[in-house]
DNA sequence: CGCGGTCTCAACCTCGGGTTGAGACTTCAC
DNA sequence: GTGAAGTCTCAACCCGAGGTTGAGACCGCG
């Protein structure tokens, strides 16, 4: 009688799939990993670790993050951990040298901070009149409040990057593409993602998200691929 | 009379300069970042370096990626050094779902692999027919060598972010949209980078190059922050 | 029943990324 | 010209991240 039906794994049968894919993986590490919260396996009457697909498909997520991006552990917790992860989010508005908080631990962060238009401007150094013109091309979309323009942070942070752009000469209406494009992407991921969420899974909401998160990542290589290809072709370098 | 008219700065201006910016930058590990190999400035006859610039631009660029990327001193290096990676040429087209090399010394290149459709799809662990409907839908672009595709380094990396949609269901033609979006943000890169190569300046070159690398940079980041925006407003999150 | 798998816990290790200090030279400001 | 401030090198030291290595005890399955 195989006693193969339980529907888990143990932590060497784990170990035994991801090696392939993760040659560096051990049994120490995975342990380590549970020691520093990144997973979180239930345990059998006797405390054995028990690792169901989802917590294997995590475990994966984390090695790839750690192989492939380079992220450290706190990060990769933070990121997976609710998107609680702040997008990254560099302290110390204002382009002030403002000594700014010593901050340490950049928790917290983003969702809830609003500003308006003259604000946001200040926060990522550029004239008012750029955060007008985004505004009106569509590339930023605050919340209409009273008539008047509600940023939040996620905004700053698309901000930001314009401001880089603006160094080279850009203007704004040449970023509209950036918005087209991410729409298109984002309606592209929902086609994907909606019928995982209809499932009667209990669990369908957690694999959506990991989904979700898999496909942000897997789309964001396939762009910086597909753009240095490009790049490579078209400027002599 | 002032001696302030020097075209560099010494180490002490440069902390000054990017304190603002990066708080933790120190004298100390501005020379260790020398002596790792991460930058190299030029020296007066006494011995005190010189930082013209350039030199600093890609301290900044540094700084940067190892405060936002959490990238590693040496994966920086290899990045900025552009195309000088150290041994590659793993060549091993492994089959099987994913052995594939981990590489250890990532992403970035493998310019000169050369395989066939056959190849390309073992190595990514995908079916032949994807690469063949992502050829001809423009998404790969191997060279034609007498009537047969022929496909890099750059393409197989392509081809395995696409075998991550594949999962999911997406087929290649869905991908196309991603195929015109670089291009279109190549073409827009040219724009801003060909008229600084046009400059008598010697240093044009190499000032184009940090230029290309730093929008490239900033256009992931904004792709992302829109991206994330969007998704947290049209899915329920 | 025994052998291999698993458990915890503390000690240990390595490496990346710097810091610190000593001792000597250079430059700036007056 | 002289001293204070800045810079140089070099070796030693430090710290935290990310694990590894046993020792000793407990499961579980053939």
């Amino acid at each position: 009688m195989a006693r193969r039906d339980r529907d888990y794994q143990s932590i060497g049968e784990v170990l035994v799939a991801l090696k392939p894919e993760f040659p560096d993986v051990s049994i120490s590490k995975i342990r380590f990993l549970e020691t520093e919260g990144l997973i979180d396996p239930e345990r059998t009457a006797s405390g054995y670790r028990k690792f169901y697909d989802a917590d294997v498909q995590r475990l994966r997520t984390i090695l790839k993050l750690q192989r492939d991006e380079y992220l450290p552990l706190r990060v990769i917790k933070q990121r997976l951990d609710g998107q609680a992860g702040p997008g990254e989010t560099e302290g110390s508005a204002a382009p002030g040298p403002a000594p700014a908080e010593p901050d340490e631990e950049r928790v917290e962060r983003t969702p809830n901070v609003r500003m308006n238009a003259d604000e946001i401007a200040a926060a990522a150094g550029v004239d008012r009149e750029v955060v007008e013109d985004l505004t009106s091309f569509g590339v930023l979309r605050p919340e209409t409040i009273g008539g008047v323009g509600s940023y939040n942070g996620e905004d700053l942070q698309v901000l930001r990057m314009v401001s880089e752009f603006v160094k080279y000469g850009v203007e704004a209406r040449h970023l509209r593409m950036y918005r087209h494009f991410a729409d298109r992407e984002a309606a592209f991921f929902e086609q994907i993602i909606l019928p995982m969420l209809r499932q009667r899974n209990p669990d369908a909401r957690k694999m959506a998200d990991e989904a979700l998160a898999e496909l942000t990542r897997s789309s964001r290589k396939l762009k910086d691929a597909l753009l240095k290809g490009t790049l490579r072709r078209s400027l002599p370098g």
